[in-house]
DNA sequence: TAAATACGGAACTGTAAAGTTCCGAAACTA
DNA sequence: TAGTTTCGGAACTTTACAGTTCCGTATTTA
């Protein structure tokens, strides 16, 4: 950026000015095991620090870097973190072996590992400390979501599966169902501050899932 | 905050350091009228600027106040935003007229009056941008904000007359149904960044709350 | 082996905003 | 009417942080 460089100092370079030979091929290499560690420094302090209570300081210090380093990958703050949201949400999706317990009940409570509860809150508390950023910077296409599809995802691959075996009407809004569970999570986990543990989740899927999903009525088309 | 103040100069006040005597009948009255006027700026301004995005020269900009006017009031920022934040939720809980249409669909919808719908969206867009606030200061008791408690209370008490009218089985889990309205209004602003409109909310109470609430299967006990 | 670029670390600059203090004027009380 | 507290407004101080620059060192290519 702004490399524009008005040096006196070579004039023999005015020669090449239209050039536009970067030439990249010299010195030392850059790291790329670096970014990584980065944006995880980056993810874990917003975590607990929120957007605004980031600084670009604890982010290098983290991960153990120089801000240079920092600089040198990310032209600003907000690109930073901009990047750090995306790689968080990279999804490693497992559609290969989702449950099969036979009853969409059980199917989704056994997708609720402890490891992805502790996961989900992180990413949770991610958002809900984004605040002013997202008033600020448009984050990325569509909203902002993203940071649920992974299980969102899995989420309405079960509930269609138990659709196809005729457990549900065929008309059973599937995109409602699944909207309910993520915010649910969500509310619970950043308002109530409570666990989204199995307990409730069962509850959750007894008392209102299941039998939104058997309504023999035809609710009017949601799709947002 | 940090008033212990080591002053020298006075030392003839270290005689009445005990007495404690304010003497409060002097002067020119404070002018009750303009904290409304500020805690109103304040949020405003938090709504469409987030906790960080807002200024105290902004909040006393807008109210036409001095900034030794809004802290001879509140002494910080945080304590500011706290009473603001009270000051929003003040209910107006019109609990006489409650909507009585017959059905609990048409009483759900009934409550959700333009305005209501233009004011929660406010609600929201404040909560939104408190972002990092709510991570430093723990909101209020209950580990809730109460933000929502005036709506949740209201569909409380629909959903309770409807089942008392024998609309619904009475083993019908009114608290989790509530739970439901909540979250889903405030994951759709908060994370989709969509309104919670009256065709949205309509295609929640079909396909989901009534269903659910007619459910005869008894679920588990949820409370939590 | 020399030039170029990367690294972590630290010092530095510039700016924005929290919080304080002072002003002249207004309002209240003894 | 004199002393006290309020008001809106503005100037001021202090602090925190984004972003830049420089250092000594390591790594890579020509």
């Amino acid at each position: 950026m702004k490399k524009i460089k008005t040096e006196t100092s070579e004039q023999s370079e005015v020669v090449e000015l239209l050039a536009e030979k970067p030439t990249r091929t010299l010195g030392r290499k850059r790291d790329h095991t670096r970014d990584a560690k980065i944006l995880e420094a980056a993810i874990d302090i917003l975590a607990d620090a929120g957007f605004d209570g980031m600084t670009m300081d604890m982010v290098a210090a983290k991960a153990k870097a120089g801000k240079a380093t920092v600089y040198r990958r990310w032209s600003s703050k907000a690109e930073l973190v901009q990047e750090a949201l995306t790689w968080m949400n990279r999804s490693h999706l497992e559609m290969e072996h989702l449950p099969d317990t036979g009853t969409l009940r059980d199917d989704l409570l056994a997708l609720l590992k402890p490891q992805s509860i502790e996961e989900g809150e992180k990413k949770l508390r991610v958002i809900m400390g984004l605040g002013s950023f997202l008033q600020q910077v448009e984050l990325s296409e569509e909203g902002g979501i993203g940071i649920f599809d992974s299980w969102d995802t899995l989420n309405r691959e079960l509930i269609n599966r138990s659709v196809g075996r005729g457990d549900f009407p065929a008309h059973a809004d599937v995109d409602l169902a699944c909207q309910v569970i993520v915010s649910m999570a969500a509310f619970r986990g950043l308002v109530l501050h409570k666990a989204f543990d199995r307990h409730f989740y069962a509850t959750l899927i007894d008392g209102i899932l299941l039998p939104a999903l058997k309504n023999p009525q035809i609710a009017s088309n949601n799709k947002d």
